[in-house]
DNA sequence: TCCATCATGTAACCAGTTACATGATTTC
DNA sequence: GAAATCATGTAACTGGTTACATGATGGA
């Protein structure tokens, strides 16, 4: 249930429309929570009905402005500090890999090296993002510490998969 | 739709009852797909009536023997090497990094800290696991490449909370 | 005889996806 | 006047969760 989070998250920061949301959404969360149009309206009817946020304006075309309330906002700090109730790790990635002995030698070889390429178009496209950004702002330095994650795990997926590949070279019998 | 293809990939290893591959999800698969008994009984039966795996036998206390057919291999394969269908990236820890300036700079410390601490003790946990087996056998090597994904992320996620904890503390202004 | 384990399922609910639907306003 | 953008919503479906429910069998 982190979507709820998110929305908090970011009218605590400023309050806007759903539409406003859907824009960053697209643009600073995309890599971290992606959400679709639908969804986010749904989440957002169910935060107004629990009382975590309210209407603070209704402007032109129907647009309607949300806010976090008190309770919103301690919902937010109660969820910060609750990783515990966080969905469970899956990687179809992982799963992919644990059952690779069902391919052909060569089939899992070739699946190990497009996970290595894979990986390698990510950390450049992360590169990129952070090369075109001043994150010197106070608004920046918390979506820079995000992006330096992305940036670690995609270069260690390359190495790993550098490793990964190395030992199948040598794997003894077959 | 993935949780179908770790099913079809346990069974293509070796034939097997539900309550055989619900062994298997606590044990090998459990830190890369986790799946509850209701959802596994519940794909089992899905996969049956869309002719990828059938009933081979039927023993004891009502226990049936699954395995796969050949359309269920095709559709294993084609999976393999289709990871654009993979279900989109989200992270609840990345989430929470992004929204931390809504915390007081010591909260967003000690969340750091426990981001640190927590990565610390699963790596451990996979050290644990990678020293306690033999990973000779043609059936565990590529469990011990999961393994290893695991063993350098999670060291990937100390190191990152070490780098950005320093950072933290170099803030400019505030 | 009792308990652990084997073994399978259902029901209610929540989160997320794609596709569909509608209409107002601004800008060229 | 047409097109882009602003703006909100609904419907059908899939995947996942927790909790509930039931019963057989083997061994102490």
């Amino acid at each position: 249930m982190s979507l709820r989070h998110a929305v908090l998250g970011l009218l605590a920061h400023h309050p806007g429309s759903g539409y406003d949301l859907l824009k960053k959404f697209r643009l600073s969360l995309a890599n971290v929570w992606p959400a679709t149009q639908s969804r986010l309206y749904g989440e957002l009817g169910k935060l107004l009905e629990a009382g975590l946020i309210e209407v603070t304006d209704v402007g032109a075309r129907g647009r309607k402005e949300y806010a976090v309330t008190d309770d919103g906002r301690a919902e937010l700090l109660r969820w910060m500090t609750s990783p515990q109730e966080d969905p469970p790790f899956r990687s179809a990635q992982l799963l992919r890999v644990s059952l690779l002995g069902q391919q052909s030698p060569a089939g899992a070889r070739g699946y190990l090296h497009s996970l290595r390429l894979h990986a390698e178009l990510e950390h450049s496209r992360y590169q990129q993002i952070r090369d075109a950004y001043d994150w010197s702002g106070s608004d920046g330095f918390f979506a820079r510490l995000a992006l330096e994650n992305g940036l670690r795990f995609t270069r260690m997926e390359v190495d790993w998969a550098d490793w990964a590949l190395g030992r199948l070279d040598r794997r003894p019998g077959q």
